[in-house]
DNA sequence: TCTGGGGTCCTAGGACCC
DNA sequence: TCTGGGGTCCTAGGACCC
């Protein structure tokens, strides 16, 4: 543990999050390969364990080719109420350290420990305490990045996993970051490290000693810019607190089914009522309505609408939502004509967001005003929304709704749940 | 035989305004 | 009558992240 002065960062990001859970819950699935979600018949890998990572096996992976890669792998259901759980216990431990702390996602976090030093010691022991205590109070695998600025520090715990603690003293940082793969820069995918490969530049020392006009050339002005900042190790990035979403959306994979008004209707009806629901939980409407309609073989096309004032009525973005599909199908019917329209996902999104007070204000209009019967339709809805809010939160959510219920795949929804961001 | 669900940010063209 | 520059907003698509 060595003398360390100045800013301190840590990246904090829980191993094979999903998967250490289970193997924590079950102590016959520690030590194997396992995967959380998918089957050997379908569905996605949402998460692997170590041991199946080994084979090749991540997230994201079909279940039949993780089948493949791995004979004896193991598919578990995911206990998705237990994840937020322990995932939340894990942020309280860090939060003991420092308020400074800036949750990115379920199971990762910055910290900024640099106001801690006089109280807990350096910041690699900080983080090293902190590890034991996640080992030792919530029983999961930890990996901490602890260096000077956000960017070295989530590098650092990406080469610190599995179950590692990695500290990047500041005069090491060009000799820790130059023989990197480039693909360990938050902000460069597939594409980008394509694009980068084909220029001979494998290595962040090898994109630091590329002129930053010349990535900005081979990857866009922003990204470009971005990404060649990163590779000079120059991040201005503080810690911050948590942001407000800037949209909220719901989306549902279907397989591939023909596009019936009958199903557009059920399907756009329940993701318009998830989102909507969610909106009004935190007092939130947004102006701009997008949908998507992703056909057989990944192609997708979106559709949006901006309109002249926010929504949240459930009955009202569903509206929308439709008339949007039908648009896109349309025109799908058109170039494909005589053909049956199949479709794969739809998806219904809600940006522009505002305050709900900004929306009342808007209510407020006076008699006679050209908006005002719009507004009073609106309000009777937002008001019908409200007491069915009310009557589930006692009864639960299937209690009442606006459609029969219908099956929705084999997607949980407190799986969805995990992945909402704070709106 | 194409793979879930939740997001963020950027680009580019067009409309419109000054 | 023709031409220039700058800015904002909207729409559609796409890369990327967890």
């Amino acid at each position: 543990m060595g003398m360390y002065s100045g800013a301190a960062i840590l990246h904090a990001d829980l191993d094979a999050f999903y998967a250490s859970v289970e193997q924590l819950l079950d102590p016959s699935l520690r030590g194997r390969p396992i995967a959380v979600g998918g089957s050997a018949a379908g569905g996605v890998v949402l998460a692997a364990s170590y041991e199946a990572k080994r084979f090749g096996v991540s997230g994201g992976m079909p279940g039949r080719r993780a089948r493949e890669l791995c004979p004896r792998i193991t598919f578990v259901r995911g206990h998705f109420d237990r994840y937020q759980q322990l995932a939340d216990g894990v942020m309280a431990i860090l939060r003991d350290v420092t308020p400074v702390i800036e949750r990115i996602s379920i199971d990762e976090a910055f910290l900024d420990v640099s106001g801690s030093v006089h109280l807990f010691g350096p910041p690699d022991v900080i983080a090293d305490q902190l590890r034991r205590r996640v080992r030792r109070e919530i029983g999961l695998p930890i990996s901490i990045g602890v260096a000077r600025t956000k960017h070295l520090a989530k590098v650092a715990s990406q080469v610190a996993k599995p179950d590692g603690l990695v500290l990047v003293a500041p005069e090491r940082e060009r000799e820790f970051l130059d023989p990197l793969p480039v693909a360990l820069i938050w902000g460069i995918g597939p594409v980008a490290q394509a694009r980068l490969r084909s220029e001979g530049i494998h290595t962040i020392g090898q994109l630091a000693a590329t002129s930053p006009a010349s990535v900005r050339r081979l990857l866009g002005e922003a990204a470009g810019g971005k990404l060649s900042a990163l590779a000079l190790n120059e991040d201005p990035r503080r810690v911050t607190g948590a942001t407000r979403a800037r949209s909220v959306g719901a989306q549902s994979a279907m397989g591939r089914q023909p596009a019936t008004p009958d199903t557009v209707r059920a399907v756009l009806g329940h993701l318009a009522d998830r989102v909507a629901v969610r909106l009004r939980a935190k007092h939130r409407a947004g102006r701009t309505v997008t949908v998507r309609v992703r056909y057989p073989g990944m192609r997708s096309v979106t559709r949006s609408l901006t309109l002249g004032e926010p929504v949240a009525a459930t009955l009202t973005l569903t509206e929308i939502a439709e008339q949007l599909a039908w648009q896109a199908l349309h025109e799908e019917s058109q170039r494909r004509p005589g053909e049956q329209v199949q479709i794969s996902l739809l998806a219904v999104s809600v940006s522009n967001l505002v305050a709900r007070h900004a929306v009342q204000q808007e209510l407020a209009v006076p008699p006679g005003d050209p908006r005002r019967e719009g507004s009073e339709a609106g309000a009777a809805r937002l008001a019908v929304d409200t007491s069915m809010d009310a009557v589930r939160a006692r009864f639960g959510r299937g209690a009442v709704g606006y459609l029969p219920a219908m099956s929705r795949g084999g997607v949980p929804d407190d799986f969805r749940e995990l992945a909402e961001k704070e709106v």
